[in-house]
DNA sequence: GCCGTTTTCGGCCCGACTGTTTTCAGTCG
């Protein structure tokens, strides 16, 4: 994606929650989202499109939109937003993530009880104006107050693949600065940490960071921006932190790698090199002779006697050791996963055909796919009947004709585990489909004791083979099930089936916390991208990340097993090898 | 606000659930 178009559609959608709020029409918000949705899969910088006048002809861009755009183009700013932002608090979009919260409500609290942000709300309902307010009770107030001591308690910090992919239009921008010499990832966002609080950049320089920052600033993502120190502190547009970490070339090894972390792992890192009488420091070496500064990272563990590790294994737990011992390998490679078993089409709520899901399956490098539209159940979704899943089937089987040879197509479901823990399609059904992960979407607020239940009787269905996304979760909205995954992968287990490692980032379910337990249980992990559209492939990094944290092994991840041997377990035959227990 | 026609304006994804109603609005997926 393009740097401009991102500053635009996310311009776009601000406007379109502002509007929202203050009352405008749903149509109207609904057009303003599609426009930035286009934006965002656009081929091109949105710069082409303007210069030759083909605006509106993009899908969901009619001359109002196509003059907003022309405006930021020319004077960086939309005069209908900064209007619009004036009378609408910024910080009531905060309030949305609150699961009960919608923009009528929001709206409500705003004008009729001054609410602005979460402190004010949570003012609001300790003092019991909010069940004062028609439509909101004595339920509502306390469902409200339960939401929001979860929302205070979420996963602090960021969208990962936020912070990547503002790192991706940074960094090459960087690079192209007279007096840059090297401009890096570093940071949590480097180690692949889910949530990093900030993007930290590692940038070796020549110039002063008071020469750089109006350099940096003239970037559309950036907003705002001041140095400190050595160091440049940078805002976007939705407020995320970048901070740019100024070094000089010939220390970039040593500072690099302190910027990294993780703080336990360079701790392990500089353990290491006492004993070996060196000492280590953000500036190099030190040696009996004197400081010894390090250009490259691989040359610091090199002095250490130890292979370079990769930035996500670096957490101060066994990866010395593993190095050590010539085992890193023992992790999940990132090249192993060479299947996706979950996702969408056009069928159900997938924005793409499946020809199209298929070829981009193929070019981002893999050789199984399952198909696997939703159920009747999720209406929204356009779940299928299984009239038309029989209708489907047969457009499979001209693709497989299509690819042969290429790429192996499962004809599987999405199928919603119910309420109870049955499933949302006849077993007859079931039994016919190649392949069935059960996935929890309704009910999601059931207790553990219930979760649980639910979650093993899926896991129990002979025709389940994968469990997707255990707890659906959804960040930041969202926390999940309360299940006692110890219990669900005791169960998976023993009866063969997969737990998902859902790669969504907005997902990241199961959780990495919860994979420590899979992983300790023996229970086998697909890693899947649930994807919705053929660039969501790309999310496979974000699962296979994750589980390289979670120090789980190609033979425990069900993608990265031979073809034929995948093939077998989907069919549902005995595994050739038996489950970790 | 956009779109696709009926070329001037009506339709735009929909059904269930919940709490708060006393017939429904708001939220969710």
């Amino acid at each position: 994606m393009h740097p401009i178009n991102l500053a635009l559609a996310r311009r776009l959608e601000r406007l379109a929650r502002l509007l929202e709020l203050r009352g405008d029409e749903a149509y109207k918000i609904r057009a303003y989202l599609r426009a930035a949705e286009t934006l965002e899969s656009l081929p091109e910088p949105i710069t082409h499109y303007a210069e030759a006048g083909t605006l509106t002809q993009l899908p969901g861009i009619g001359p109002a939109i196509a003059r907003k755009i022309r405006e930021f183009l020319e004077t960086g700013e939309i005069a209908t937003l900064k209007r619009v932002q004036q009378e609408v608090p910024v910080t009531l979009l905060e309030l949305l993530n609150l699961p009960g919260l919608g923009p009528s409500r929001v709206r409500r609290l705003w004008q009729e009880l001054g609410v602005v942000d979460l402190d004010s709300l949570e003012a609001a309902l300790r003092a019991g104006r909010v069940r004062g307010l028609a439509g909101f009770g004595a339920k509502t107030e306390a469902r409200l107050l339960a939401a929001l001591e979860r929302y205070k308690a979420r996963p602090r910090g960021h969208l990962l693949a936020h912070a990547l992919d503002l790192a991706r239009m940074l960094l090459p921008w960087l690079r192209d600065i007279p007096g840059v010499q090297r401009a890096q990832l570093a940071g949590d966002a480097r180690r692949w940490v889910p949530y990093p609080a900030r993007l930290d950049l590692a940038v070796a320089a020549d110039r002063s960071p008071e020469d750089l920052l109006p350099l940096l600033l003239a970037h559309p993502l950036l907003e705002q921006g001041r140095t400190e120190g050595g160091r440049l502190l940078l805002w976007d547009f939705d407020g995320f932190p970048v901070v740019v970490h100024l070094t000089a070339e010939a220390a970039f090894g040593t500072f690099w790698l302190y910027l990294t972390g993780s703080p336990a792992h360079v701790q392990a890192l500089e353990r290491e090199a006492a004993a070996r009488g060196l000492g280590l420091s953000p500036e190099g070496l030190h040696t009996g002779e004197g400081l010894r500064t390090v250009a490259e990272e691989e040359d610091v563990y090199q002095a250490l006697g130890l292979p370079w590790i990769p930035p996500e294994l670096r957490q101060g737990r066994d990866e010395l050791d593993l190095a050590r011992a010539g085992r890193l390998d023992d992790v999940l490679p990132w090249e192993a996963v060479q299947a996706d078993l979950h996702m969408h089409s056009d069928w159900s709520d997938g924005a793409a055909s499946l020809r199209e899901m298929v070829q981009a399956a193929w070019e981002s490098g893999l050789r199984v796919v399952a198909i696997t539209d939703h159920s009747p159940v999720q209406k929204v979704a356009r779940g299928l009947s299984v009239s038309r899943l029989r209708q489907q089937r047969r457009e499979i089987e001209a693709l497989r004709r299509e690819f042969e040879g290429r790429i192996h197509i499962l004809h599987g479901a999405e199928v919603d585990i119910l309420e109870d823990g049955t499933l949302d399609y006849p077993d007859d059904v079931l039994e016919w489909l190649d392949l069935v992960v059960a996935s929890p979407h309704l009910h999601l607020d059931q207790d553990a004791e219930t979760a649980t239940a639910r979650l093993v009787r899926a896991v129990m269905h002979p025709r389940v083979r994968i469990l997707g996304h255990p707890r659906g979760k959804m960040w930041p909205r969202r926390p999940g099930l309360p299940v006692d995954i110890r219990k669900v992968a005791e169960a998976a287990a023993a009866h063969g089936t997969a737990l998902e490692l859902n790669a969504n980032p907005y997902r990241l379910d199961l959780g990495e916390e919860d994979l420590a337990v899979v992983r300790e249980v023996g229970a086998w992990v697909s890693i899947n991208t649930d994807a919705h559209s053929p660039q969501d492939f790309g999310y496979r990094l974000f699962g296979i990340a994750l589980a390289r944290r979670a120090r789980l092994s190609a033979r425990q991840v069900v993608n990265a097993w031979p073809t034929e041997g995948l093939l077998a377990w989907v069919r549902g035959e005995e595994p050739t090898e038996a489950p970790l227990v």
